[in-house]
DNA sequence: ACTGGATCCTGACTGC
DNA sequence: TGCAGTCAGGATCCAG
């Protein structure tokens, strides 16, 4: 379910609740997310503090005093809550981390394709942040950059914006918005793209993505922050879920296809090439 | 090395 | 109302 600027939404708001509290208790109910839960995890975390929360790509990351880093990923379907009172679990809350603090943080995940990790050397160390690409909102990520990442690729555009390994965070909504605000047609080969709308199309996947932050996310189907408040950039979506309908920009019809077994979603007449 | 397709899992929605 | 089929915001693995 959620892309970078839904994570990131999350992790400003668990921040508050946890930030310097130490952990009492952690709580597997079901250790059958992806990759399985370490079984030594709550042993790990006993009384450690939580120093300081980040995000790389879609993986939030709570560093302990240990120096070891507790990374959680909400796969399709993943949602971080605070709870201020106990709260009898529901049938996917798999996990909690209880705080001296009195809160609880509770990860609910239908789908269960989301993970929870143990990085005992920090997350920059664990496998799974190998390889990953540069983040999108820093300078490493620009129109430069993303024209050599296009270089001998015959993918589409938007299945490279989505590669994990060109550029992380960019999921399929945001992909779809990003391609639409830089008038560029999603299945265009990737090795096609100028250098000139390679460098509009990373401005777009930026600009895209700090819009939908400040609106704190999208909630399209059951997204919801840690607060349970959904996400507002909803409103603002040109195209994604829109198809058959109106391009806001010309009035054209939004055609909806399909991309690597994605839904993809285009105007005929501002995004031609 | 790159590419497309299958796969993990449950819930919501659609059409008959 | 019931049931089968389809689809979903992610990421990995595998065969070609």
């Amino acid at each position: 379910m959620p892309e970078l600027p839904e994570v990131e939404t999350t992790r400003r708001g668990i921040e508050p609740h946890v930030l310097g509290a130490r952990i009492r208790a952690t709580v597997v109910r079901d250790a059958r997310l992806r990759f399985g839960v370490d079984p030594a995890l709550p042993s790990h975390l006993q009384d450690r503090q939580v120093v300081a929360t980040s995000r790389r790509s879609k993986y939030l990351v709570l560093s302990l005093d240990s120096g070891a880093d507790l990374v959680l990923h909400l796969g399709m379907s993943g949602r971080l809550r605070v709870l201020l009172e106990s709260t009898p679990p529901g049938p996917h809350d798999h996990f909690d981390l209880e705080l001296t603090n009195d809160r609880t943080i509770r990860l609910t995940d239908p789908r269960r394709f989301g993970s929870v990790l143990w990085a005992p050397a920090g997350f920059a160390e664990h496998p799974r942040a190998r390889g990953l690409g540069p983040e999108p909102l820093t300078a490493s990520f620009d129109g430069a950059y993303l024209w050599a990442a296009c270089r001998g690729r015959r993918v589409a555009i938007k299945q490279l914006l989505m590669d994990a390994a060109v550029v992380v965070g960019v999921g399929n909504i945001y992909a779809n918005e990003a391609l639409f605000m830089a008038g560029i047609r999603p299945s265009t080969t990737a090795h096609r793209v100028s250098k000139e709308r390679a460098e509009l199309l990373s401005a777009a996947v930026k600009a895209v993505l700090e819009k939908a932050i400040a609106a704190g996310g999208t909630t399209f189907r059951d997204f919801f922050g840690s607060d349970g408040r959904p996400g507002y950039f909803v409103q603002e979506l040109q195209v994604y879920g829109r198809e058959g309908e109106p391009c806001r920009n010309c009035g054209g019809l939004l055609r909806s296809s399909r991309l690597g077994g994605r839904a993809t979603v285009h105007c005929l007449q501002c995004q031609r090439r």
